[in-house]
DNA sequence: TCTGCCAAAATTGCATGCAATCGTCGGATC
DNA sequence: GATCCGACGATTGCATGCAATTTTGGCAGA
Protein backbone atom coordinates (compact mmCIF):
# COMPACT_ATOMS: atom_id res chain seq x y z
CA UNK A 1 0.00 0.00 0.00
CA UNK A 2 1.39 3.34 -1.01
CA UNK A 3 0.87 5.80 1.79
CA UNK A 4 0.17 9.07 0.02
CA UNK A 5 1.98 11.82 1.80
CA UNK A 6 0.14 14.77 3.22
CA UNK A 7 0.39 18.00 1.31
CA UNK A 8 3.04 19.55 3.46
CA UNK A 9 5.19 16.45 3.13
CA UNK A 10 5.01 16.65 -0.60
CA UNK A 11 5.95 20.28 -0.38
CA UNK A 12 8.94 19.37 1.77
CA UNK A 13 10.06 16.97 -0.91
CA UNK A 14 9.51 19.45 -3.69
CA UNK A 15 11.46 22.23 -2.02
CA UNK A 16 14.23 19.84 -1.11
CA UNK A 17 14.47 18.84 -4.75
CA UNK A 18 14.47 22.47 -5.81
CA UNK A 19 17.41 23.08 -3.52
CA UNK A 20 19.29 19.97 -4.57
CA UNK A 21 18.76 20.66 -8.25
CA UNK A 22 19.93 24.21 -7.88
CA UNK A 23 16.63 25.83 -8.71
CA UNK A 24 16.85 27.58 -5.35
CA UNK A 25 20.34 28.91 -4.83
CA UNK A 26 22.10 28.93 -1.50
CA UNK A 27 21.69 32.25 0.21
CA UNK A 28 18.67 33.29 -1.83
CA UNK A 29 15.62 34.65 -0.13
CA UNK A 30 12.51 32.53 -0.62
CA UNK A 31 9.26 34.45 -0.26
CA UNK A 32 6.17 32.51 0.66
CA UNK A 33 3.96 33.84 -2.08
CA UNK A 34 6.34 32.89 -4.87
CA UNK A 35 6.44 29.24 -3.83
CA UNK A 36 2.74 29.17 -3.04
CA UNK A 37 1.85 30.24 -6.54
CA UNK A 38 4.45 27.96 -8.08
CA UNK A 39 3.08 24.91 -6.28
CA UNK A 40 -0.53 26.01 -6.25
CA UNK A 41 -0.94 25.71 -2.50
CA UNK A 42 -1.78 28.05 0.31
CA UNK A 43 0.63 29.44 2.82
CA UNK A 44 -0.18 27.14 5.71
CA UNK A 45 1.31 23.89 4.38
CA UNK A 46 4.20 25.85 2.92
CA UNK A 47 5.02 27.39 6.25
CA UNK A 48 4.89 23.96 7.87
CA UNK A 49 7.29 22.69 5.23
CA UNK A 50 9.60 25.62 5.97
CA UNK A 51 9.80 24.62 9.59
CA UNK A 52 10.66 21.05 8.73
CA UNK A 53 13.34 22.02 6.25
CA UNK A 54 14.76 24.51 8.71
CA UNK A 55 14.94 21.77 11.33
CA UNK A 56 16.79 19.67 8.77
CA UNK A 57 19.19 22.52 8.18
CA UNK A 58 18.38 23.18 4.53
CA UNK A 59 16.63 26.47 5.20
CA UNK A 60 17.39 29.20 7.68
CA UNK A 61 14.50 31.06 9.24
CA UNK A 62 14.81 34.79 9.69
CA UNK A 63 12.05 35.80 12.10
CA UNK A 64 9.67 38.24 10.47
CA UNK A 65 11.87 38.30 7.41
CA UNK A 66 11.25 35.00 5.73
CA UNK A 67 13.65 32.20 4.98
CA UNK A 68 16.84 31.83 3.01
CA UNK A 69 18.42 28.71 1.59
CA UNK A 70 21.15 27.81 4.06
CA UNK A 71 24.66 28.51 2.96
CA UNK A 72 27.21 25.99 3.98
CA UNK A 73 30.85 26.82 4.42
CA UNK A 74 33.53 24.46 3.21
CA UNK A 75 34.05 23.54 6.83
CA UNK A 76 30.35 22.78 7.23
CA UNK A 77 30.36 20.38 4.31
CA UNK A 78 33.56 18.78 5.52
CA UNK A 79 32.10 18.32 9.00
CA UNK A 80 28.92 16.82 7.66
CA UNK A 81 30.83 14.41 5.47
CA UNK A 82 32.94 13.40 8.43
CA UNK A 83 29.80 12.73 10.45
CA UNK A 84 28.44 10.67 7.57
CA UNK A 85 31.66 8.69 7.55
CA UNK A 86 31.33 8.04 11.28
CA UNK A 87 27.75 6.89 10.91
CA UNK A 88 28.52 4.66 7.97
CA UNK A 89 31.37 3.25 10.00
CA UNK A 90 28.91 2.41 12.74
CA UNK A 91 26.62 0.94 10.12
CA UNK A 92 29.20 -1.42 8.69
CA UNK A 93 30.13 -2.60 12.17
CA UNK A 94 26.58 -3.74 12.71
CA UNK A 95 26.24 -4.96 9.18
CA UNK A 96 29.18 -7.29 9.63
CA UNK A 97 27.82 -8.54 12.90
CA UNK A 98 24.17 -8.90 12.10
CA UNK A 99 23.19 -8.50 8.45
CA UNK A 100 21.43 -11.36 6.74
CA UNK A 101 22.77 -12.87 3.56
CA UNK A 102 19.74 -11.46 1.79
CA UNK A 103 20.61 -7.94 2.81
CA UNK A 104 24.16 -8.39 1.59
CA UNK A 105 22.85 -9.82 -1.64
CA UNK A 106 20.64 -6.77 -2.02
CA UNK A 107 23.62 -4.50 -1.59
CA UNK A 108 25.50 -6.50 -4.19
CA UNK A 109 22.63 -6.17 -6.61
CA UNK A 110 22.43 -2.40 -6.16
CA UNK A 111 26.16 -2.23 -6.53
CA UNK A 112 25.88 -4.09 -9.83
CA UNK A 113 23.28 -1.66 -11.11
CA UNK A 114 25.49 1.22 -10.10
CA UNK A 115 28.46 -0.22 -11.99
CA UNK A 116 26.24 -0.74 -15.01
CA UNK A 117 25.25 2.91 -14.99
CA UNK A 118 28.90 3.80 -14.75
CA UNK A 119 29.71 1.68 -17.79
CA UNK A 120 27.00 3.41 -19.76
CA UNK A 121 28.13 6.81 -18.58
CA UNK A 122 24.72 7.59 -17.10
CA UNK A 123 25.67 10.16 -14.58
CA UNK A 124 22.36 10.90 -12.90
CA UNK A 125 21.38 7.25 -12.70
CA UNK A 126 24.78 6.39 -11.31
CA UNK A 127 24.45 9.06 -8.68
CA UNK A 128 21.09 7.74 -7.58
CA UNK A 129 22.32 4.16 -7.55
CA UNK A 130 25.32 5.25 -5.53
CA UNK A 131 23.00 6.80 -2.99
CA UNK A 132 20.96 3.64 -2.96
CA UNK A 133 24.04 1.56 -2.18
CA UNK A 134 25.03 3.76 0.72
CA UNK A 135 21.49 3.73 2.04
CA UNK A 136 21.28 -0.04 1.70
CA UNK A 137 24.46 -0.36 3.71
CA UNK A 138 22.97 1.78 6.44
CA UNK A 139 19.68 -0.08 6.23
CA UNK A 140 21.50 -3.38 6.74
CA UNK A 141 22.62 -2.06 10.11
CA UNK A 142 18.95 -2.28 11.10
CA UNK A 143 18.87 0.86 13.14
CA UNK A 144 16.03 3.20 12.27
CA UNK A 145 17.61 5.93 14.35
CA UNK A 146 20.92 5.62 12.57
CA UNK A 147 19.20 5.58 9.20
CA UNK A 148 17.25 8.69 10.03
CA UNK A 149 20.24 10.76 11.07
CA UNK A 150 22.24 9.49 8.12
CA UNK A 151 19.46 10.43 5.72
CA UNK A 152 19.18 13.89 7.20
CA UNK A 153 22.87 14.57 6.86
CA UNK A 154 22.92 13.18 3.34
CA UNK A 155 20.18 15.57 2.29
CA UNK A 156 22.18 18.55 3.41
CA UNK A 157 25.16 17.82 1.21
CA UNK A 158 23.54 15.94 -1.66
CA UNK A 159 23.72 18.97 -3.85
CA UNK A 160 27.47 19.30 -3.48
CA UNK A 161 28.15 15.61 -3.86
CA UNK A 162 26.26 15.55 -7.11
CA UNK A 163 28.23 18.46 -8.43
CA UNK A 164 31.40 16.66 -7.39
CA UNK A 165 30.68 13.69 -9.58
CA UNK A 166 31.69 15.29 -12.83
CA UNK A 167 35.39 14.47 -12.80
CA UNK A 168 35.89 11.36 -14.98
CA UNK A 169 39.05 10.20 -13.21
CA UNK A 170 37.38 10.52 -9.83
CA UNK A 171 34.35 8.71 -11.12
CA UNK A 172 36.30 5.69 -12.18
CA UNK A 173 38.22 5.65 -8.97
CA UNK A 174 35.04 5.90 -6.93
CA UNK A 175 33.71 2.84 -8.67
CA UNK A 176 36.90 0.94 -7.87
CA UNK A 177 36.60 1.98 -4.23
CA UNK A 178 33.06 0.67 -4.23
CA UNK A 179 34.27 -2.65 -5.60
CA UNK A 180 36.61 -2.94 -2.65
CA UNK A 181 33.86 -2.00 -0.25
CA UNK A 182 31.59 -4.64 -1.67
CA UNK A 183 34.25 -7.30 -1.29
CA UNK A 184 34.85 -6.30 2.30
CA UNK A 185 31.13 -6.46 2.97
CA UNK A 186 30.93 -9.95 1.59
CA UNK A 187 33.87 -10.89 3.81
CA UNK A 188 32.24 -9.07 6.74
CA UNK A 189 35.56 -7.45 7.42
CA UNK A 190 34.49 -4.58 9.64
CA UNK A 191 37.96 -3.24 10.24
CA UNK A 192 38.80 -3.00 6.56
CA UNK A 193 35.40 -1.51 5.80
CA UNK A 194 35.94 1.29 8.27
CA UNK A 195 39.11 2.31 6.49
CA UNK A 196 37.65 1.93 3.01
CA UNK A 197 34.58 3.98 3.73
CA UNK A 198 36.52 6.69 5.42
CA UNK A 199 38.91 6.89 2.47
CA UNK A 200 36.03 6.78 0.00
CA UNK A 201 34.29 9.75 1.54
CA UNK A 202 37.51 11.64 2.03
CA UNK A 203 38.47 11.22 -1.61
CA UNK A 204 35.04 12.30 -2.66
CA UNK A 205 35.30 15.41 -0.57
CA UNK A 206 38.48 16.53 -2.30
CA UNK A 207 36.60 16.68 -5.55
CA UNK A 208 33.54 18.23 -4.02
CA UNK A 209 35.65 20.99 -2.61
CA UNK A 210 37.36 21.66 -5.92
CA UNK A 211 34.17 21.64 -7.93
CA UNK A 212 32.12 23.74 -5.58
CA UNK A 213 34.65 26.33 -4.65
CA UNK A 214 32.42 29.13 -5.88
CA UNK A 215 29.19 27.76 -4.56
CA UNK A 216 30.37 27.26 -1.01
CA UNK A 217 30.49 30.11 1.40
CA UNK A 218 34.04 31.11 2.26
CA UNK A 219 35.25 29.50 5.47
CA UNK A 220 35.91 32.74 7.29
CA UNK A 221 32.57 34.33 6.75
CA UNK A 222 30.93 34.58 10.13
CA UNK A 223 27.30 34.69 9.17
CA UNK A 224 26.01 35.06 5.64
CA UNK A 225 22.65 36.23 6.95
CA UNK A 226 21.85 39.85 6.20
CA UNK A 227 21.75 41.85 9.40
CA UNK A 228 18.55 43.62 10.33
CA UNK A 229 18.66 47.35 9.95
CA UNK A 230 16.71 48.27 13.01
CA UNK A 231 16.96 46.56 16.35
CA UNK A 232 14.58 43.74 17.03
CA UNK A 233 11.73 44.49 19.35
CA UNK A 234 10.15 42.17 21.84
CA UNK A 235 7.07 40.33 20.84
CA UNK A 236 4.14 41.07 23.03
CA UNK A 237 2.53 37.65 22.75
CA UNK A 238 3.39 35.35 25.62
CA UNK A 239 2.43 31.77 26.08
CA UNK A 240 0.63 30.87 29.26
CA UNK B 1 20.84 41.45 22.68
CA UNK B 2 18.34 38.80 23.58
CA UNK B 3 16.62 37.54 20.47
CA UNK B 4 13.11 36.76 21.59
CA UNK B 5 11.95 33.58 19.95
CA UNK B 6 8.88 33.48 17.80
CA UNK B 7 5.79 31.93 19.25
CA UNK B 8 6.17 28.60 17.55
CA UNK B 9 9.75 28.31 18.77
CA UNK B 10 8.64 28.88 22.33
CA UNK B 11 6.02 26.24 21.84
CA UNK B 12 8.66 23.83 20.57
CA UNK B 13 10.63 24.42 23.73
CA UNK B 14 7.61 24.01 25.95
CA UNK B 15 6.50 20.76 24.41
CA UNK B 16 10.05 19.44 24.46
CA UNK B 17 10.18 20.18 28.18
CA UNK B 18 6.83 18.53 28.71
CA UNK B 19 8.17 15.40 27.07
CA UNK B 20 11.46 15.45 28.93
CA UNK B 21 9.78 16.04 32.26
CA UNK B 22 7.35 13.23 31.69
CA UNK B 23 4.26 15.39 31.53
CA UNK B 24 3.61 13.88 28.12
CA UNK B 25 4.21 10.15 28.22
CA UNK B 26 5.78 8.21 25.41
CA UNK B 27 3.14 6.68 23.19
CA UNK B 28 0.40 9.02 24.35
CA UNK B 29 -1.78 10.75 21.82
CA UNK B 30 -1.50 14.53 21.90
CA UNK B 31 -4.54 16.35 20.57
CA UNK B 32 -4.12 19.84 19.25
CA UNK B 33 -6.89 21.43 21.23
CA UNK B 34 -5.62 20.20 24.57
CA UNK B 35 -2.22 21.79 24.08
CA UNK B 36 -3.69 24.89 22.50
CA UNK B 37 -5.80 25.59 25.54
CA UNK B 38 -3.02 24.69 27.91
CA UNK B 39 -0.62 27.14 26.28
CA UNK B 40 -3.23 29.69 25.28
CA UNK B 41 -2.30 29.72 21.62
CA UNK B 42 -4.06 28.92 18.39
CA UNK B 43 -3.57 25.82 16.32
CA UNK B 44 -1.31 27.30 13.66
CA UNK B 45 1.87 27.79 15.72
CA UNK B 46 1.19 24.53 17.51
CA UNK B 47 1.00 22.62 14.27
CA UNK B 48 4.25 24.23 13.15
CA UNK B 49 5.84 23.15 16.41
CA UNK B 50 4.58 19.63 15.84
CA UNK B 51 6.35 19.47 12.51
CA UNK B 52 9.62 20.61 14.02
CA UNK B 53 9.45 18.15 16.89
CA UNK B 54 8.54 15.38 14.50
CA UNK B 55 11.58 16.24 12.39
CA UNK B 56 13.64 16.01 15.58
CA UNK B 57 12.14 12.63 16.29
CA UNK B 58 10.38 13.47 19.54
CA UNK B 59 6.92 13.26 18.04
CA UNK B 60 5.50 10.92 15.45
CA UNK B 61 2.95 12.29 13.02
CA UNK B 62 0.01 10.09 12.13
CA UNK B 63 -1.58 11.66 9.04
CA UNK B 64 -5.14 12.73 9.78
CA UNK B 65 -4.88 11.19 13.20
CA UNK B 66 -2.73 13.59 15.13
CA UNK B 67 0.60 12.99 16.79
CA UNK B 68 1.92 10.69 19.46
CA UNK B 69 4.99 11.07 21.61
CA UNK B 70 7.59 8.85 19.99
CA UNK B 71 8.32 5.62 21.76
CA UNK B 72 11.89 4.51 21.71
CA UNK B 73 12.94 0.91 21.98
CA UNK B 74 15.92 -0.09 24.07
CA UNK B 75 17.75 -0.55 20.83
CA UNK B 76 16.80 2.96 19.70
CA UNK B 77 18.22 4.51 22.84
CA UNK B 78 21.33 2.42 22.59
CA UNK B 79 21.83 3.42 18.97
CA UNK B 80 21.35 7.09 19.76
CA UNK B 81 23.82 6.93 22.63
CA UNK B 82 26.32 5.23 20.37
CA UNK B 83 25.91 7.99 17.81
CA UNK B 84 26.39 10.56 20.55
CA UNK B 85 29.56 8.77 21.54
CA UNK B 86 30.80 8.90 17.95
CA UNK B 87 30.05 12.59 17.66
CA UNK B 88 31.66 13.42 20.97
CA UNK B 89 34.64 11.40 19.84
CA UNK B 90 34.85 13.56 16.75
CA UNK B 91 34.47 16.61 18.96
CA UNK B 92 37.35 15.75 21.24
CA UNK B 93 39.57 15.07 18.25
CA UNK B 94 39.05 18.61 17.09
CA UNK B 95 39.13 19.97 20.58
CA UNK B 96 42.59 18.54 21.11
CA UNK B 97 43.77 19.91 17.80
CA UNK B 98 42.21 23.34 17.82
CA UNK B 99 40.60 24.44 21.07
CA UNK B 100 41.85 27.61 22.70
CA UNK B 101 43.03 27.62 26.29
CA UNK B 102 40.03 29.76 27.12
CA UNK B 103 37.66 27.12 25.87
CA UNK B 104 39.39 24.45 27.90
CA UNK B 105 39.30 26.71 30.93
CA UNK B 106 35.57 27.15 30.39
CA UNK B 107 35.10 23.40 30.35
CA UNK B 108 37.10 23.11 33.54
CA UNK B 109 34.94 25.74 35.18
CA UNK B 110 31.72 23.97 34.21
CA UNK B 111 33.21 20.73 35.39
CA UNK B 112 33.94 22.33 38.75
CA UNK B 113 30.37 23.53 39.08
CA UNK B 114 29.15 20.07 38.23
CA UNK B 115 31.32 18.49 40.91
CA UNK B 116 30.08 21.03 43.40
CA UNK B 117 26.48 20.07 42.67
CA UNK B 118 27.46 16.46 43.13
CA UNK B 119 28.98 17.21 46.54
CA UNK B 120 25.80 18.93 47.60
CA UNK B 121 23.67 16.12 46.26
CA UNK B 122 21.76 18.48 43.97
CA UNK B 123 20.55 16.05 41.41
CA UNK B 124 18.78 18.30 38.95
CA UNK B 125 21.50 20.94 39.01
CA UNK B 126 24.12 18.25 38.55
CA UNK B 127 22.26 16.89 35.58
CA UNK B 128 22.09 20.29 33.94
CA UNK B 129 25.74 21.01 34.65
CA UNK B 130 26.64 17.61 33.24
CA UNK B 131 24.81 18.51 30.05
CA UNK B 132 26.60 21.83 29.99
CA UNK B 133 29.98 20.11 30.20
CA UNK B 134 29.21 17.80 27.32
CA UNK B 135 27.90 20.68 25.26
CA UNK B 136 30.93 22.77 26.05
CA UNK B 137 33.15 19.94 24.85
CA UNK B 138 31.24 19.81 21.59
CA UNK B 139 31.26 23.59 21.31
CA UNK B 140 35.04 23.59 21.66
CA UNK B 141 35.19 21.54 18.47
CA UNK B 142 33.92 24.67 16.73
CA UNK B 143 31.65 22.92 14.32
CA UNK B 144 28.12 24.31 14.22
CA UNK B 145 26.98 21.32 12.20
CA UNK B 146 28.37 18.86 14.70
CA UNK B 147 26.86 20.80 17.57
CA UNK B 148 23.47 20.84 15.93
CA UNK B 149 23.32 17.10 15.32
CA UNK B 150 24.66 16.39 18.78
CA UNK B 151 22.05 18.62 20.36
CA UNK B 152 19.27 16.96 18.41
CA UNK B 153 20.32 13.50 19.48
CA UNK B 154 20.75 14.61 23.06
CA UNK B 155 17.20 15.92 23.16
CA UNK B 156 15.81 12.57 22.14
CA UNK B 157 17.33 10.67 25.01
CA UNK B 158 17.54 13.35 27.67
CA UNK B 159 14.52 11.99 29.45
CA UNK B 160 16.05 8.57 29.86
CA UNK B 161 19.44 9.85 30.88
CA UNK B 162 17.91 11.90 33.62
CA UNK B 163 16.02 8.94 34.94
CA UNK B 164 19.27 6.98 34.86
CA UNK B 165 20.99 9.34 37.23
CA UNK B 166 19.34 8.13 40.39
CA UNK B 167 21.75 5.34 41.28
CA UNK B 168 24.17 6.74 43.91
CA UNK B 169 27.00 4.38 43.04
CA UNK B 170 26.72 5.21 39.37
CA UNK B 171 26.57 8.87 40.17
CA UNK B 172 29.83 8.84 42.05
CA UNK B 173 31.46 6.79 39.39
CA UNK B 174 30.25 9.12 36.66
CA UNK B 175 31.88 12.02 38.46
CA UNK B 176 35.15 10.11 38.65
CA UNK B 177 34.94 9.39 34.94
CA UNK B 178 34.42 13.07 34.32
CA UNK B 179 37.52 13.84 36.35
CA UNK B 180 39.52 11.60 34.06
CA UNK B 181 37.98 13.18 31.01
CA UNK B 182 38.88 16.63 32.22
CA UNK B 183 42.47 15.61 32.79
CA UNK B 184 42.70 14.14 29.31
CA UNK B 185 41.26 17.32 27.87
CA UNK B 186 43.87 19.41 29.62
CA UNK B 187 46.52 17.06 28.26
CA UNK B 188 44.86 17.18 24.84
CA UNK B 189 45.16 13.43 24.70
CA UNK B 190 42.70 12.64 21.93
CA UNK B 191 43.28 8.91 21.96
CA UNK B 192 42.65 8.55 25.66
CA UNK B 193 39.64 10.83 25.44
CA UNK B 194 38.02 8.67 22.80
CA UNK B 195 38.21 5.67 25.09
CA UNK B 196 37.08 7.56 28.18
CA UNK B 197 34.06 9.09 26.52
CA UNK B 198 33.02 5.84 24.98
CA UNK B 199 33.28 4.11 28.32
CA UNK B 200 31.50 6.94 30.08
CA UNK B 201 28.49 6.76 27.81
CA UNK B 202 28.47 3.00 27.81
CA UNK B 203 28.46 2.85 31.61
CA UNK B 204 25.69 5.41 31.71
CA UNK B 205 23.64 3.35 29.33
CA UNK B 206 23.76 0.30 31.55
CA UNK B 207 22.01 2.25 34.27
CA UNK B 208 19.63 3.93 31.88
CA UNK B 209 18.54 0.55 30.63
CA UNK B 210 18.00 -0.79 34.10
CA UNK B 211 16.08 2.22 35.35
CA UNK B 212 13.89 2.64 32.32
CA UNK B 213 13.04 -0.94 31.64
CA UNK B 214 9.33 -0.25 31.97
CA UNK B 215 9.32 3.04 30.17
CA UNK B 216 11.10 1.82 27.07
CA UNK B 217 9.24 -0.01 24.38
CA UNK B 218 10.24 -3.67 24.21
CA UNK B 219 12.93 -4.33 21.65
CA UNK B 220 10.93 -6.69 19.54
CA UNK B 221 7.89 -4.54 19.05
CA UNK B 222 7.71 -3.74 15.37
CA UNK B 223 5.74 -0.54 15.44
CA UNK B 224 4.17 0.92 18.56
CA UNK B 225 1.87 3.05 16.45
CA UNK B 226 -1.79 2.08 16.69
CA UNK B 227 -2.99 0.71 13.40
CA UNK B 228 -5.78 2.50 11.57
CA UNK B 229 -9.11 0.74 11.62
CA UNK B 230 -10.15 1.46 8.09
CA UNK B 231 -7.83 1.53 5.11
CA UNK B 232 -6.28 4.81 4.22
CA UNK B 233 -7.75 6.58 1.24
CA UNK B 234 -5.94 8.69 -1.27
CA UNK B 235 -5.92 12.38 -0.83
CA UNK B 236 -7.42 14.23 -3.70
CA UNK B 237 -5.32 17.40 -3.43
CA UNK B 238 -2.33 17.43 -5.74
CA UNK B 239 0.36 20.02 -5.96
CA UNK B 240 1.00 21.57 -9.33
C1' DT C 1 -23.26 -11.66 22.66
C1' DC C 2 -20.90 -10.51 18.66
C1' DT C 3 -20.41 -8.43 14.13
C1' DG C 4 -21.24 -5.12 10.57
C1' DC C 5 -22.83 -0.73 9.26
C1' DC C 6 -24.27 4.06 9.38
C1' DA C 7 -24.65 8.64 11.27
C1' DA C 8 -23.00 12.13 14.55
C1' DA C 9 -19.19 14.10 16.96
C1' DA C 10 -14.48 15.03 17.27
C1' DT C 11 -10.25 15.97 15.10
C1' DT C 12 -7.18 17.05 11.56
C1' DG C 13 -5.75 19.48 6.98
C1' DC C 14 -5.80 23.41 4.50
C1' DA C 15 -7.34 28.20 3.05
C1' DT C 16 -8.11 32.76 4.17
C1' DG C 17 -8.20 37.12 6.89
C1' DC C 18 -6.25 40.42 9.95
C1' DA C 19 -2.71 42.45 12.74
C1' DA C 20 2.25 43.19 13.39
C1' DT C 21 6.67 43.79 11.45
C1' DC C 22 9.98 44.86 7.92
C1' DG C 23 11.94 47.32 3.89
C1' DT C 24 11.68 51.31 1.06
C1' DC C 25 10.97 55.76 -0.54
C1' DG C 26 10.14 60.64 -0.14
C1' DG C 27 10.70 64.74 2.40
C1' DA C 28 12.34 67.66 6.13
C1' DT C 29 16.27 69.18 8.78
C1' DC C 30 21.02 70.13 9.71
C1' DG D 1 24.88 66.81 0.22
C1' DA D 2 24.13 63.71 4.03
C1' DT D 3 21.23 62.07 7.70
C1' DC D 4 17.18 61.31 10.10
C1' DC D 5 12.25 60.55 10.21
C1' DG D 6 7.69 58.93 8.93
C1' DA D 7 4.34 56.90 5.93
C1' DC D 8 3.33 53.42 2.59
C1' DG D 9 3.59 48.86 0.40
C1' DA D 10 5.14 44.23 0.99
C1' DT D 11 5.77 40.29 3.81
C1' DT D 12 5.42 37.52 7.74
C1' DG D 13 2.96 35.69 12.17
C1' DC D 14 -0.99 34.10 14.02
C1' DA D 15 -6.13 33.26 14.45
C1' DT D 16 -10.13 31.54 12.59
C1' DG D 17 -13.27 29.07 9.38
C1' DC D 18 -14.51 25.37 6.42
C1' DA D 19 -13.98 20.90 4.27
C1' DA D 20 -12.29 16.20 4.74
C1' DT D 21 -11.12 12.35 7.51
C1' DT D 22 -11.25 9.62 11.54
C1' DT D 23 -13.40 7.98 15.58
C1' DT D 24 -17.26 6.85 18.33
C1' DG D 25 -21.72 5.40 19.55
C1' DG D 26 -25.75 3.07 18.57
C1' DC D 27 -28.64 -0.05 16.23
C1' DA D 28 -29.99 -3.91 13.36
C1' DG D 29 -29.12 -8.58 12.19
C1' DA D 30 -27.02 -13.02 12.85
Amino acid sequence: MVQTASLHEEVVGRIRDMIVEGELLAGSHVTERAICEKLGISRTPLREAYKVLAAEGLLTLLPNRGVVVSRLTQQDVEDILEMIALLEGMAVDRLCARASEDEIAAIERLHGEMVEHFRRGERLEYFKANQAVHEAIVAAARSPQLAKVHRGLGARVRRFRFAGNVDPARWERAVREHEQILLAIKDRDAHLLQALIRTHLRNGWKIVRRQNRDELAPPLEVEPVPEPIGRRRRRKAEIA
